[in-house]
DNA sequence: ATTAATTTTTTGGTTAACCAAAAATAATAA
DNA sequence: TTATTATTTTTGGTTAACCAAAAAATTAAT
């Protein structure tokens, strides 16, 4: 089995248990991968034999201790690429996932310590994401959606969970962006949509985005 | 065909026909790419097919326009890389050809484009070879190998043929590095090796170093 | 508890990129 | 020019990563 093979299977069964030992099934990985369950069933019964995985037949996989600190160390190359995208070399947040899925393959410890050396060591990437450190540890954070903020209160925008470039551009046209402040000024009891303060202008929001925007209360 | 194999051996090709059209043998490039003969002539009988090279069968091959257009283009993203990686994450001359030998992969225009800017758009890599513009416009010089410089001469280091590891660490270590101004003191008669000044220190070098050391005469 | 729907696995098959060994061709030396 | 050597091609075979369709197993719905 290929190396970025490999790397791409564990990053996405680690983003499908969320982080923990969640177990994933072959639907899930098959979706995201973009292969049909068959090839899965496949690279998975590899990935045990290798011992990055416990794969139990019918049921689902999950990350041994090794595939998880190569999930991890993956997760973190994306990251800290994405991040050096970003605020090295002026690419818009929208853009450096793509770029990043390619770059995080690159096998060179040297390069992402230099690279993390000079972005001054972030824990943090473009989308408030967090960088796991070179052990693989993540910066714990008591982030939350910004449909759960009660009204009135303020708060600072710290993350998205969707990456997608439409998503990010409306918030980027909205000043949306991350750091930014916000006040929620009123709910709406029908639909849920929030009217919030940013940058001193009225910004409504959906519902649907609002659970798509992890802020920080202030 | 799979794109970062056909780029690895169109840019061999260009590599091994020296910039020109030159024919290229199979065993060049079996040797070069580390694969067999065998290997080869299924290759180039795949890149004949798709128009990137012309392939006579026991003769050569040689690149196309279209194949050397994308050969320059590979070079053009490698050259880019080494001199970022050395410029401006500070990997020294003799490391930064490993990591671009993957880097050169990355499929982006933007990300080329962003870094020569960064970069000033350099017309020289850490090792004193050209980049190609954009267009595949290499800039031309009248560079010459510093085992042809007269005795008494002064000239200035501005490339390397040999990219070994040993090599770049032996003329680090004597400070001669791109840019160094030098004076040729002796010839020796016997074996062509040279005492040059360097730095105001003398250096010896072999008549074999003295091949793979580019010069401008000053 | 059956039936129906979904998910998983198996089986058989493809393509890209490689290799080893044999056969064919070309180049060089005697 | 023949013999020897080197290079190239052909043939047959492997492995990784994928897919389609059928079969088996699991889960959900009636
Ligand atoms: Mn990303
Ligand atoms: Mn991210
Ligand atoms: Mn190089
Ligand atoms: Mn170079």
């Amino acid at each position: 089995m290929q190396s970025e093979t490999i790397e791409n299977y564990l990053k996405t069964i680690y983003h499908l248990s969320a982080g923990n030992s969640t177990i994933v099934n072959n639907k899930q990985l098959a979706d995201k991968l973009k292969v049909i369950p068959a090839t899965v069933t496949e690279a998975v019964k590899k990935l045990h034999d290798l011992k990055l995985v416990i794969y139990e037949k019918s049921y689902g996989t999950r990350l041994t201790s090794s595939g998880s600190k190569m999930a991890l160390n993956i997760v973190r190359r994306h990251r800290i690429w994405e991040t050096y995208l970003a605020n090295e070399l002026g690419f818009g947040w929208d853009e450096v996932h793509e770029i990043a899925e390619e770059l995080e393959h690159i096998k060179n410890d040297k390069l992402i310590k230099k690279l993390s050396e000079k972005l001054g060591h972030p824990n943090f990437d473009p989308h408030g994401d967090p960088i796991p450190d070179e052990k693989g540890k993540i910066q714990k954070s008591n982030f939350i959606k910004l449909s759960e903020v009660k009204v009135k209160h303020h708060c600072k925008i710290m993350g998205v969970t969707d990456h997608s470039t439409t998503f990010l551009k409306y918030l980027e046209k909205h000043e949306l962006i991350i750091g930014a402040s916000i006040t929620i000024k009123t709910i709406e009891d029908f639909d849920n949509s929030i009217v919030l303060v940013c940058q001193k202008k009225d910004v409504s929001v959906s519902s649907k985005a609002a659970e798509c925007i992890i802020v920080e209360t202030i």
